[in-house]
RNA sequence: UCCGCAGUAGCUCAGUCGGUAGAGCAAUCGGCUGUUAACCGAUCGGUCGCUGGUUCGAGUCCGGCCUGCGGAGCCA
């Protein structure tokens, strides 16, 4: 039977064996450490001449870089080890042995990471990215399921885009166009209608030239919808839902965010409320900071940031003039040049991780936002037809799982945060 | 699309005033009983992104193109 890294605390004394990879190999005349990783874990297995027969003495120094391997060990506690146990090595039976391996224990480009990414999803930071990256799905599902919502799953062939502006890949759909979807919120909210709270996460595309830090042309966004809740009551679950996220990863994750050397203290800081500022103060922000920015412009990057520099915690930018934001955002009663809506800006830099509103439930209403927006309205007849029978307010928000990953982990780049990233110009491998 | 930077060994880079290609790592061989990107010695390793030009001579100077990176816009 086969043990794992993971619960190799539990064999203290015990021989127990493993399937693994070498990661790396360090060697003296008669001594030799092999760094192993399985997946769940790292450790170091020390092989002594004097202790193992010829055979297993010649079978790990055969071992190059990334050979694949059983091994069997006497499990031992040992101070010097990072992870607190070290493996006596009585038995090596090589499964493979690999060809020299690119990737190397110098550093390398970023181009040349890319093209092996294939490769690089095994060193151990990729490896804790990824690992936080499945806690956050995880704490994601628990946290709807805890509160009663459904996971509805939005099409991805969709005949229309939700918004004209937005770049869409196109595809085809025996006879006719299709394009890939770039928001499931439309679909949700009819899910809404006939469940009443949902949650949707999936891939969404965008055929957009960004090239930034922040961009990828693929990536995974949660997307909850709400009938009978209004945009206050969607702000405070947007709240909860980032802590608990956060607090979640915290709890299952220290050792994976120790390898990242993140700065936890940071994290610990994330519990609602957050703070909420208006559009119009933000502006006014900026405006003292010295930014040339005028009522009715939208933010950029830089704005972004200079905004969160000034919170411990993601801040709530709400009441977005109407003229700039989507044609199914509800205006405000007492404010109609103004919408309920909100976007919640990371700390650190990592931008906007969600954006959210309360949504028009007006037939009357919605039926003039198409003409302004120029839609057709026989593509859209099944989204009005939500406001004929049954019309009830109701709020949701989408929130970018890449970005909230990379501001969990502290990466540079989301393209760290997704397995094979989709970028400009990649889409190898 | 725009602005800026870069492309030399498998990888990361150096290459002076234009004079005929260099280091570390990796790989291979040898040494070393506690290594932490181990270390020490040797060996192997080149279409200097492509293309045109200037020159007796170009990795180096000039033009064009390609690719990548960083940023902007757009957005999550």
């Amino acid at each position: 039977m086969l043990t794992t890294i993971a619960q190799i605390g539990k064999h203290v004394g015990e021989e127990v064996k493993l399937g693994a990879w070498l990661s790396n190999k360090r060697s003296s005349g008669k001594i030799q450490f092999l760094q192993l990783r399985d997946g769940t874990g790292f450790i170091q297995g020390v092989v002594v001449k004097n202790e193992v027969s010829p055979e297993v003495w010649e079978a790990a120094k055969s071992l190059t870089q990334e050979s694949s391997l059983y091994i069997t060990g006497a499990v031992r506690a040992d101070e010097r080890s990072k992870s607190g146990y070290e493996l006596t090595v009585t038995g090596v039976e090589p499964v493979q042995i690999a060809e020299e391996y690119p990737i190397t224990p110098k550093e390398h480009g970023v181009e040349f990471l890319m093209d092996h990414r294939h490769l690089w999803i095994r060193s151990s930071r990729q490896q804790a990215i990824l690992s936080i990256r499945s806690a956050i799905i995880q704490a994601v599902y628990e946290f709807f399921k805890d509160r009663g919502f459904y996971k509805v799953d939005p099409p991805i062939l969709t005949p229309t885009s939700a918004e004209g502006t937005t770049t869409l890949f196109h595809t085809q759909y025996f006879d006719e166009e299709a394009y890939l979807s770039q928001s499931g919120q439309l679909y949700m909210e009819a899910a809404a209608m006939a469940l009443g709270r949902v949650f949707s996460f999936g891939p969404t595309f965008r055929a957009e030239k960004s090239k930034t830090r922040r961009h990828l042309i693929e990536f995974w966004m949660i997307e909850p919808e709400m009938a009978f809740v209004d945009h206050e009551e969607s702000l405070r679950i947007q709240e909860e839902f980032v802590s608990y996220v956060v607090q979640y990863v915290l709890t299952h994750c220290q050792f994976e965010l120790k390898r990242l050397e993140r700065d936890t203290e940071k994290l610990e800081n994330i519990k609602a409320p957050f703070p909420r500022i208006t559009y119009d103060e933000a502006i006014e922000i900026l405006k003292k900071d010295g930014h040339e920015i005028e009522w009715g412009e939208d933010f950029g990057a830089p704005h972004e940031t200079a905004i969160a520099e000034k919170f411990d915690r993601p801040v709530f930018i709400t009441h977005y003039p109407t003229s700039i934001k989507a044609f199914y955002m509800k205006p405000d009663p007492n404010r109609p040049e103004v919408v309920l809506c909100a976007d919640l800006i990371a700390p650190e830099g990592y931008g906007e991780i969600i954006g959210g509103s309360q949504r028009i439930d007006d037939l009357e209403l919605m039926k003039k936002r198409y003409e302004e927006h120029q839609l057709n309205p026989e593509a859209y007849q099944w989204y009005l037809d939500l406001r004929k029978y049954g019309s009830v307010p109701h709020s949701g928000f989408g929130l970018g799982l890449e970005r909230t990953v990379a501001w969990i982990c502290g990466t540079e780049h989301v393209r760290e945060t997704i397995p094979f990233p989709r970028l400009l110009n990649r889409l190898y491998p």
